[in-house]
DNA sequence: TACTTCTTGCAAATCATTTGCAAATAGATT
DNA sequence: AATCTATTTGCAAATGATTTGCAAGAAGTA
């Protein structure tokens, strides 16, 4: 938890007018810490031991989820995953990609995802998610050797 | 359940080496009418009543996608969503759209999602699907009056 | 500091899904 | 058609993730 996260995370909080607690500034460190999206219970285990009980952390993800602070993240199963949406565009996710071999999942901030073409007339689109699923590059080269 | 979706669900447990129960066929037959991707508890209750146990219903859905009859929705909320697949290309689902106001999730079986663009070197790509949200047309034009 | 309102921890409840197991059945074999 | 055997099913109980009720504890404000 450096302090530069610290910071940012009493900003998130200030910038919503809500009250800054030791639970949600923990939680939000672990968010600005993760490379992918985290499932309560992964939130849970990288808190500080011991110190936020399970139903604040899922209590505090809803709040943030209220908040677009935090975005759901679809993954493979049925367990939800969180992320900040600090690299999300209001109207869309950066895209995710599942490894079907390791498992791991990826943040995509750098692919470029086109607009979904020919939506039927009427409807309006205010947020997009892109879900992809392979094989990454690591499982790629280990299957070669 | 029409003559026609009976034979179409025989098809399918046939070309998959699949024994033909009559739960399995009362499913696929609930799949077949669906216009949209249905949780298990919805299979369930459209099943005929009381003929088929709720873990049957969650062991066939499986069963099904392992065989890649049916594929999962991921919607807004925490509960798998099922569909059959044969709306879908191998490497990718036509999108969904669901309405934030309604709640209802429409199949947008005529949209067409443009590739992915920069992905990181090495990255093996075998499905993909896309999820909307937004204000449903009937929605929209409801909030004008 | 005192106050008011929001937030938390804890325990119990809920919801979706999965599992163990004995009875039933599909499809192959006689 | 009757028999056989591996699968499949129903039922009840277990599980895993998430949610809720409530009294005690903090945050922000006066
Ligand atoms: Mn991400
Ligand atoms: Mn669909
Ligand atoms: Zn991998
Ligand atoms: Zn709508």
């Amino acid at each position: 938890m450096t302090d530069e996260h610290l910071q940012k995370a009493a900003q998130l909080l200030d910038e919503n007018g809500l009250r800054k607690t030791r639970p949600r500034l923990e939680i939000l460190c672990v968010l600005l810490e993760a490379d992918s999206p985290l499932t309560g219970e992964q939130v849970f285990e990288r808190v500080t031991a011991g110190s936020v009980d399970k139903a604040t952390v899922y209590r505090t993800l809803l709040l943030l989820l209220k908040h677009d602070i935090v975005h759901n993240a679809y993954l493979r199963n049925r367990i939800r995953h969180f992320e900040l949406a600090h690299h999300c565009k209001p109207d869309r996710c950066h895209p995710h990609f599942t490894c079907r071999d390791c498992g791991r999942t990826v943040c995509l901030y750098q692919a470029i995802v086109p607009d979904v073409q020919n939506l039927p007339a009427g409807f309006l689109v205010l947020h997009r998610q892109t879900r992809l699923e392979g094989i990454c590059a690591d499982c790629r080269v280990r299957h070669y050797s």
